[in-house]
DNA sequence: ATCTAACAGTGAACTCCCTTGCAGAAGGAG
DNA sequence: CTCCTTCTGCAAGGGAGTTCACTGTTAGAT
């Protein structure tokens, strides 16, 4: 885009347009695209705001748009028969969700509901669809980010089927703390708001199950609690616990 | 390359091609490519046969292939600490295994064993990255088949999280019914030989649960058994009971 | 400053399912 | 045909995890 003059990069959508452009450079989605692709890009996302613990799209909704996280977490799950809720994945900023309702059309499968204040930027399922047609390299990128998300799911399939549920917290404790975590004097916070329901639903187990294997580990010394609040201290160990 | 005439489809691997197009044709993967580009991809493809038990590929190797299958049908398994099995899906004629790997260029993340004597067509990744880029239209239909997938495979992991294993079974044999199945007179038949092993591994439970389950389902008439085989008499009491 | 709702901590009873153990039936190999 | 292996069918016992019931704690509202 820098080189073609007074372009539309500047008008009504693109404010901030240097710092969008290079936060958008980051997203693995969006990894090597030119300058003229990503701003085409940038210039038909429209951010929304949500608060914290509020409802950004519903499971069974009809699914138009996808969504990239610019700032706060956002937890994705589904919900049972009898209200029960499952989470399938937490993200972070830079991640991207609401993609598969976009490519075959279906109800959404699950819900997503904002853990902070959050800050999302969304596309129109055309104008994805667009770009998808005329950018190569995103096509690319994008068959690797369903690949990363399968891998995952089926890890999560797999942890569910074979691992008891201390292991399944344990386990969840150190992808937290890997993927928001802060290292601080004592150890890696998690730097999510969490309270142990919200843990219960992403192991698949009862908030007093989640209390119990909290409470064993920080016995042993392998975390430290606060209200809402986990620190991992002994990563290590948790690790070898797993195994 | 496919708009070269006197094309290399007549040539040494090319044989059968009339019926083989026919095939790739129907393969969801492939719907609504060009006759060139369908000649293009069949050109690039080899087939291997497996005999029943024998292992296609395993859990852990590097992935360098695409595999389709052309007869019989395939069970893809995961490998637990203990070696403990579980089944993440079960795929016959038409469908796609093995594309991750190609895409992500991590080592497999699980096994897959021919359940019937099968014959699989399998494509290099270099020559399928290589279609990817020339085709579009295989592109969107790949980014179809992922999404499918990961849709599938979340459904798996809650069904793990929320239901007993009544129900898992119950869920797991209209799923067989519907995607394996041939009408009879006395119900749909799951055209899968299949254990009860096999089976336990499906829904991650024991074998002798199954045993239970099936037992129950049989003497409520829901379904039939014979050795190996099982007949789907009541789909929609089965419906209702995973309700 | 106090009240209240949400969160955290814990124990007892119960339950589903796994474990263990065994026996009968079916199929394939010799 | 017979042996041996694999598959199927049960049942008692035990254990991990849920359910239920309750108390203590903390944040946020009035």
């Amino acid at each position: 885009m820098y080189n073609r003059p007074g372009s539309q990069l500047s008008n009504g959508k693109g404010k901030g347009s240097m710092k969008q452009l290079a936060f958008l450079r980051q997203v693995p989605l969006f990894a090597n695209l030119t300058n003229s692709e990503l701003q085409a890009l940038a210039a038909d996302f429209v951010p929304l705001t949500f608060r914290q613990h509020e409802t950004i799209l519903y499971q069974g909704d009809q699914g138009e748009m996808l969504y990239l996280i610019q700032s706060g977490r956002v937890r994705i799950y589904m919900l049972g028969e009898e209200g029960q809720e499952i989470s399938m994945r937490l993200m972070g900023p830079g991640e991207v969700f609401g993609e598969l309702a976009l490519i075959d059309d279906l109800p959404r499968s699950a819900s997503a509901v904002a853990m902070e204040d959050t800050v999302v930027l969304t596309l129109p399922r055309s104008a994805y669809l667009d770009h998808l047609r005329r950018c190569p390299q995103l096509a690319l990128n994008f068959m690797r980010t369903l690949s990363t998300r399968l891998r995952y799911t089926t890890d999560q399939a797999g942890s569910l089927a074979f691992l008891d549920v201390y292991r399944r917290v344990a386990r969840k404790l150190l992808e937290l703390a890997e993927g928001h975590g802060v290292a601080e004097v004592e150890g890696v916070r998690i730097a999510v708001p969490l309270t142990q329901q919200e843990l219960a639903t992403m192991v698949g187990a009862t908030r007093e199950s989640i209390n119990k294997a909290l409470a064993a580990f920080r016995r042993q010394g392998l975390i430290r609690l606060r209200r809402g609040q986990i620190i991992v201290v002994d990563s290590q160990a948790l690790r070898e616990y797993v195994t």
